[in-house]
DNA sequence: TTGAAAGCGGTACCAA
DNA sequence: TTGGTACCGCTTTCAA
């Protein structure tokens, strides 16, 4: 592949010259220009980044660490903080940890040989060997999904506790009185632990009974399908299910449905996340909306202005969130 | 940020030598080692990856050019694609183009700049400025979508002729006898050409019928739902339906359904891509299941082989799919 | 207006 | 076993 020097050996001038017509730097004589141009144009010559990034130390390199795309959240979040980068521009590396969350270390360091400016991590849990590797990245870090902020570490959250809460009251005001709570991985603090919390202290405070069960499951339809099918067997007389997620609240549904049982009557149900799915199902699913476009494009932006400024004002960004009222739970 | 000088300097080495204990080469008197891995711990070195990619020209980077990707076909893919990149040490530079093909060339253009091994280009449309940019592209391009091999482009494509030929059979064999399309942009040689193409050879193949129309909208539920309004006002005769993806035929269910019709009933549906959606939806829909991650694994393989070998022994890769028969069309 | 040379942070060959 | 040095491809003084 053609170089600067080849240019130049063909145009007949130095290096330095061809760099100059290239940057389009001020002063080279418009003939030589012209002979340069020729010259690029014969030997298909392409400006080497690599090199560039050496001799400036700049990689207009972002990292991003997702635990895998196909999820509503996760899509979205790319879509969104892709275009932030996108517009300053700013180039993502991409990194799939296929839930292990091992492989997050691994790309921690990797993306730091990369020289990577900055790194989004999607973390689904936040444990202490994840901590120490953000502690060690050189690249800032910025945590979209869980609360970083007790290690120090600028995060862009939803507001799950306030949505556990959200979601208590809302059951309660549907009447219901034996409500249980289907999550995931006790690790992930936020979908797990979070929504739980609130979900029990809406309980407790507005109706002075705690929830009925904490099932911990998976992040799919599927493992939804399970849980509430083992649920229903053991607590025949519930009458309210707050499910972590929109999938997972799917396969509660299509459980019920099952049981002959139709969601929204005996048996109200809600999820979160506002996925595509929720709008579709029938009975339709209450869910709250989370704006995952917009959690991605504040800490792409988060981010930048982190590495602009060299910190960030904002160490810790609580999205916001709405109840959208369905079939499920009227 | 501490360079194998820095490190150098400290041990009181050469360069060479602190080169020889990070790579881990042999012949170092353990003592030296010892002295070396002291300073690298001491100034925090991490090693530079640009550096080594300059001097080795092999960056392990893999370019991958999306419209966007919040949908079911894109995020299974780059699931799937990541996964096999990832095994074989390579890094995903993720591009998103937001549906804007005039983005396309742009990356391709800057991902051989950053020196990319090659590129994995999901394609919505090949026009002539695209194939151009491939064709001058250095690092080798497969598309993954579109049929690219007319151009000699090394291409993934699922079968989409065939997918409209057995929608049509399929609603042919339910008794429909006035079948529409619901398409999408007429660029879109994939997903709108060749799947009505199909369609149109089974209805006239088997039934010596022609389709009752051809609209071309977006990829969106909304979208589906304006389409099949709009078709049901123009065309009230009309008992079949084939939907270019499985969101706009959600959107046609709806369309149906605010019409009081019961889709499955009076006029039969199917769409394709095995969307978590079409299961989900009430009444559920029929559909193709399209292998999505396959595709992206495939295209990731393709691309793999081409980089090892210099030349793949396929050139074109058509995936297979099976229908999924539900209720719009039992 | 142009060229020579140093340097970014590594690797690799040759000498010592 | 170790160090010196050239070089990967580019930018950037400094001189000419």
């Amino acid at each position: 592949m053609a170089s600067l020097n080849d240019v130049a050996r063909l145009a007949g001038v130095s290096k330095s010259t061809v760099s100059r017509v290239i940057n389009q730097e001020y002063g080279v004589k418009p003939a030589t220009i012209e002979k340069v141009n020729r010259a690029i144009e014969q030997c298909g010559y392409v400006v080497n980044q690599i090199a560039k990034d050496l001799k400036s130390s700049k990689t207009n390199l972002i990292g991003v660490i997702v635990p895998r795309v196909s999820s509503h959240a996760m899509s979205a979040s790319v879509d969104g903080l892709s275009h932030v980068f996108d517009q300053k521009g700013k180039q993502v590396l991409l990194a799939n940890t296929r839930q292990d969350d091992a492989r997050i270390c691994h790309y921690l360091d990797l993306f730091n040989q990369k020289r990577v400016e900055g790194i989004l991590l999607f973390a689904s849990t936040l444990n202490p060997t994840v901590v120490q590797a953000i502690k060690r990245s050189s690249a800032p870090v910025v945590v979209i999904g869980q609360d970083g902020s007790p290690y120090n570490i600028p995060s862009v959250i939803h507001d799950d506790y306030r949505v556990g809460f959200c979601a208590g009251e809302q059951l309660i005001k549907a009447g219901c009185q034996q409500v249980g709570f289907l999550g995931v991985q006790a690790e992930d603090i936020a979908v797990d632990q979070q929504r739980y919390q609130g979900l029990e202290s809406a309980l407790t405070t507005l109706s002075q009974t705690a929830p009925l069960f904490h099932y911990q499951g998976q992040f799919s339809i599927q493992s939804g399908y399970v849980a509430m099918t083992a649920m229903l067997a053991q607590y025949p007389d519930l009458d309210g299910v707050f499910c972590a997620t929109d999938r997972i609240a799917i396969g509660a549904i299509q459980a019920l449905q099952a049981q002959g049982i139709t969601p929204g009557q005996a048996v109200k149900l809600m999820g979160v996340g506002d996925d595509e799915l929720a709008q579709v199902v029938s009975p339709s699913l209450s869910t709250f909306n989370y704006a995952f476009d917009a959690a991605g494009e504040s800490g792409a932006k988060m981010l930048l202005e982190l590495l602009e400024t060299g910190q960030s004002h904002v160490s810790k960004l609580v999205m916001g969130f709405n109840y959208i009222s369905r079939a499920t739970c009227p």
